[in-house]
DNA sequence: CACGGGTCACAGTATAGG
DNA sequence: ACCTATACTGTGACCCGT
């Protein structure tokens, strides 16, 4: 029973997949993201259904739980089990599936806060996929289960995918010193490299900015431990107290 | 049993040709 | 412009392996 968009109706875009390595050619300038800055801010926080999550349970009580068990988090509709770490229907787990797997980029023609139910999950690709993201979705690493830092905090593996030492994802800029920045949907990394990256959400529009005049305290920074003959890396606390400073770098559980 | 992954019929879009 | 045929692609129910 494939898709529910009645004739006519005019969606989806056919997604882009992206390349395994990244895009050397592209050289953007930092701060122009490639994709333009959503809207509506939005906190991807696991287990949390507020927001656009579905509600069909009225109330916490056990018994709803029970029924939220059987619910799929992404779509309302009924859920075959657990997959990706959340509750969620044989759609969902399939397009999830897909999506992570094969690197798709979507885009949402409209306001990037589509309804994402039962009967409106194949209209969007984009707001699906970020949905799936935000409810706290994320491919299972069974081969080493590695988890990256991310401004102290974890981040699954393949949330960016390290393919040859190198990250997929749109390159939304690079550094000459050596970092790339590239946005992922909601999220702007900022990589140093494969086990030593920076995540900022995109959410807010002031925040390309925030992220530029950080990254400029750091490179600052860098330099001079390079003229000290330090590190090339930052080191974790400095970090901290960097996002300190400047509380562009908010740090993420994972997602 | 739980869950990730593979398969494939089905339904959608895109394109070409009349 | 419209209609039809064909090719291609995404979806999701089902099954299997670990
Ligand atoms: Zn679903
Ligand atoms: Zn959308």
């Amino acid at each position: 029973m494939a898709l529910v968009v009645p004739p006519g109706s005019t969606w989806r875009d056919p997604p882009v997949s992206l390349p395994p390595t990244t895009g050397e050619d592209v050289s953007r300038e930092l701060g122009a993201s490639v994709t333009p800055q959503p809207a509506a801010p939005q906190t991807p926080t696991p287990n949390s259904t507020a927001g656009s999550a579905p509600s069909s349970a009225p109330s916490p009580t056990g018994d709803d739980k029970n029924a939220q068990n059987m619910t799929c988090v992404v779509c309302s509709d009924k859920s075959s089990g657990k997959h990706y770490g959340q509750f969620t229907c044989e759609g969902c787990k399939s397009f999830f599936k897909r999506s992570v797997r094969r690197n798709l980029q979507y885009s949402c023609r409209g306001n990037r806060n589509c309804p994402i139910d039962q009967h409106h999950r194949n209209q969007c690709q984009y707001c699906r996929l970020k949905k799936c993201f935000k409810v706290g979705m994320r491919r299972e690493d069974r081969n080493n289960g590695q988890l990256l830092l991310v401004g102290g905090s974890v981040l699954p593996k393949d949330m960016l995918r390290v393919e040859q030492g190198k990250w997929s994802g749109l390159l939304a800029g690079e550094f000459s010193w050596g970092a790339f920045v590239y946005d992922y949907y909601d999220y702007r990394f900022v990589v140093f490299s494969s086990l030593f990256f920076y995540l900022f959400p995109l959410h807010h529009a002031s925040l390309s900015s925030v992220s530029t005049q950080w990254l400029e305290c750091v490179r600052s920074k860098e330099e001079k431990e390079k003229e000290q003959g330090g590190d090339i890396k930052i080191q974790r606390r400095e970090k901290e107290e960097l996002e300190e400073e400047h509380g562009g770098g908010k740090r993420r559980n994972n997602m």
